[in-house]
DNA sequence: CAGCGAACGAGACGAGGCGTCTCGCCGGCC
DNA sequence: GGCCGGCGAGACGCCTCGTCTCGTTCGCTG
């Protein structure tokens, strides 16, 4: 067994058209946001791009794994410009603040989710490939270690922090004490189930920390 | 405007087939269980129930939308033969027990609720549902309405309960106190970010009740 | 009990996307 | 400068969609 994966000839990657790359891209991201996800088709963003078809089924499984391609490199290139125009340089993922307070800092970074969630531009395509990885464990496991863990871990650190302050009880699970926080976001974000509301996030954070506070 | 949705010329519901009906339900359940949900077409459901393709374009606007009532239709005859079985005396939505013992009746159904993700029988369709439902408003508003949102109402009583009887701050809000519990719970599943342990419900009841508790 | 009409089973139909393939062509390494 | 593999282009067979037409069946209504 020479390869991890000796199903298909794997192509040499040395080889491959960076121009290729990027129109396919923009072209999804395009049509995407044009047409909508579900009437976008592999054959309509390889014509659209100006691009073979084969280019396509060479490099990528589905058409929700060139999305969520497309999607992380337009995260990343907005994200490197935002890093050149703060003058931050470059934090690898963008880190919760710590003021000492961390209800405030939660609630900001909560409230800061609220709104992308509810922004159009980003439900739309984030709510695509979220159903797709429900369903298909592969691109989920992308999707989840890309979009969703950077941010999950970034929360942690901060719990740990709050921890070693002493604002949160040292035997709780930072990771636990994060989806304390995040799960009942997605919940409703998921299955619309009443509105994402500032109140909303404030309201979660508040009882949390509640339930995180050291014991007596 | 005769008709609420004068879009289509509605089918007479009196006249409908209900031997049809129940021949596409066991179709489309057992085609799902067989092949998955992605390779079941609505071509392949009619021609295994022996029926028509317009029958079913005549009373369902999706392959979803035939699954999701195969499986409340599912669900009620289990529920019937069970509420049979039992001595109960229908109850419309299962109740959560009430022993006193709040943490102890809440933990017992949220275990429960993982038993359920977990059980590959039911994972496979309720995933796809899901995710049909979280990029279909239409169809995640049925979805949400005939199988989430009779759980959280039990939920909601039992919280309103213990509110009264002291166990729970009564300036929380219990719709909020319920997703403070189910939504971590459906975060892991859905994202598949770590496994779903009754360890892990038991975490996060201790947690949120603690956050929940009625202030000195 | 008769007969009207709508739902029914069956399947033809055009449209269109899928995933594979086969062309030459092109462009980077040896 | 020649080789080799990715490239654009698009033909191909297959499948499914959603619509449509048959003739049949079955339930309501007169």
């Amino acid at each position: 067994m020479p390869e991890t994966r000796p199903a298909k000839a794997a192509p040499d990657a040395s080889r491959r058209s960076e121009r290729s790359r990027r129109a396919i891209f923009d072209a999804a991201l395009a049509l995407v946001s044009e047409t909508g996800y579900a009437k976008t088709t592999i054959e309509g963003i390889a014509a659209r791009a100006g691009v073979g078809k084969q280019t396509i089924y060479r490099w990528w499984p589905s058409k929700a794994a060139v999305l969520l391609d497309a999607f992380l490199d337009l995260a990343a290139r907005t994200g490197e410009t935002a890093r050149r125009n703060d003058a931050h340089g470059g934090e690898g993922d963008s880190e919760i603040p710590d003021t000492g307070d961390l209800a405030a800092d939660l609630k900001r970074v909560l409230r800061a989710t609220v709104d992308e969630l509810t922004d159009p531009a980003f439900d739309g395509p984030t709510r695509a490939l979220a159903a797709e990885g429900v369903v298909d464990p592969e691109l989920g496991a992308r999707f989840t270690e890309a979009l969703l863990e950077p941010q999950l871990r970034s929360y942690v650190r901060r719990v740990e922090a709050a921890q070693a302050k002493g604002d949160i009880d040292p035997g709780v699970d930072p990771r636990v004490a994060v989806e304390l926080l995040v799960g009942p976001l997605h919940h409703r974000w998921i299955h619309r189930t009443l509105p994402l509301t500032h109140a909303y996030a404030d309201a979660l954070v508040d009882l949390a920390l509640r339930g995180l506070a050291p014991r007596p």
